[in-house]
DNA sequence: ATTCCGGTTGCAATCTCTGCAACGTTCATT
DNA sequence: AATGAACGTTGCAGAGATTGCAACCGGAAT
């Protein structure tokens, strides 16, 4: 929209791979070095870049400091957190909070196994969004054609033999866990990690968040996972409460329905 | 320098401080309306700010996971290195930067004496922990439980007269460089070897590394080579600030007015 | 229905940004 | 010392992106 700010910004993921000289910053961005320079100075005096002692330039605090506001304000995780600090004790597995945000699923909580198994995620980065759980019960939450035309869209990457193979699939998927109210990953992202989650609503009784657990299954089996729902489902269920409970707004409806309003 | 960007980036700090309708971010802007509308659907489209239903704006998740992928490329020893050198510079002697892994501590850069008098060591190779005032700085910031069940699970080579002799001793000594904010070893390991070091730390305050000067007693005698300690101690400052993103970043933000409405 | 409020869009003027080319530094090579 | 290369920096004029305006919507409240 902005040629100007558009190229600026593009700057900023590119130099999160690593530092990176003008002239790279240049090539990378199409423009001219003049240009280049200029955009990284208005940057700069934003700090939003830092310009290191080889005249190289990276990422700046100011960028951070940001981040850390960001996510402050995604205030379902404030809220969440004690409650998936909590799931994690009772259970020990690796607890997972997702949002979808952008045609993107994100992870913007963990809490990590008390195994000495590591799994990997990270927070702030998106899930993969055809086969994890917390992604099947956010989208599964979307109007209608949003969520069909979101399927059509994505691509069905064979992680292993149990992903997700097509948008038929998904979509069939989604209207179970829509159904049910919960959902499983079974070896779909990796062919060892099951996974099972709920669904956050707020007051609106939309889903606003999902959290997950998640095992491999040299720790316990599928089916072991599963007896947890219900663990699972209920600290969802507190968060949801507590979510919709806060303000002196309209503290109508304190167990969320299942079936959203449309 | 570039009106547009630096509008466009004055948003962020705005909605840093909670959600903002189009009109609020105009106003505060001191842009029209429809000017503001097109900077925010740049900074929409690069997913740093988002939308909420009730089409107010505020940071976005892209912002998170920049920061996060930052962090992650960030190299302590290619930042360090030309502070190392310019330390090495300025007193000549042998300049180390180590960190903490794994229940040891490890050598990663080294600067070689100027002095014909060199001393053993090699990068990659853990350092005598028990005694190293780079081991002590790493150790002194670990957390309180797992600094005990370190010492306590050392041993303690006594290399010579003056090296630490117990956990008891070694645990008092990190109390003291934890206070103080520095180390030195004292021919702890070497009995004609002397050393002072500070430490490195990254945006949170916790140490990431820590860099020392070492030199024999032939050169220059434990004193001396304390009245270098402001100087050590400058240097890993300088790379502290640095590793975390240039300071508290001076965001001159510069008030877009230039052009004010008729 | 009407009014208000806030967001959105098309347009012309113009102000800002761009690319260029020349210049300044630093560093390595001859 | 001199030469050259590599890279960052600056002034300028032209071009095109950006701006403010005013009109237009769409929903909410009256």
């Amino acid at each position: 929209m902005s040629q100007t700010v558009d190229r600026a910004l593009s700057i900023l993921p590119l130099l999160a791979e690593g530092p990176a000289n003008l002239e790279q910053v240049a090539t990378r961005l199409g423009v001219h070095k003049s240009t280049a320079l200029r955009l990284l100075r208005t940057l700069h005096e934003h700090g939003m870049v830092y310009r290191q002692q080889d005249q190289r330039y990276r990422l700046g605090a100011r960028l951070f400091a940001l981040a850390q506001e960001a996510v402050e304000n995604l205030d379902v995780r404030e809220i969440a957190h004690p409650h998936l600090v909590t799931l994690n004790e009772r259970c020990g597995h690796t607890v997972h909070l997702a949002v979808y945000e952008e045609n993107e699923v994100l992870y913007i909580d963990k809490v990590e196994s008390r195994y000495p198994v590591r799994m990997y995620s990270r927070i702030g980065k998106p899930v993969a969004i055809t086969v994890a759980a917390v992604a099947k019960l956010l989208l599964a939450d979307l109007p209608e054609p949003e969520r069909r035309a979101l399927a059509e869209r994505l691509t069905y990457p064979a992680y292993t033999a149990r992903s997700t193979p097509n948008a038929a699939a998904f979509l069939k998927e989604l209207a179970t866990v829509r159904e049910q109210g919960w959902a499983t990953d079974f070896g779909g992202h990796e062919e060892s990690i099951n996974c099972v989650g709920a669904p956050i609503r707020g007051t609106d009784g939309r889903v606003v968040a999902a959290c997950s657990v998640s095992a491999p299954n040299v720790v316990v089996s599928a089916e072991e996972l599963l007896s947890l729902l219900p663990l699972v489902r209920r600290t969802a269920d507190e968060i949801s409460r507590e979510y919709s409970g806060g303000g002196p707004a309209s503290a109508s409806v304190s167990h969320a329905s299942q079936n959203p309003p449309k």
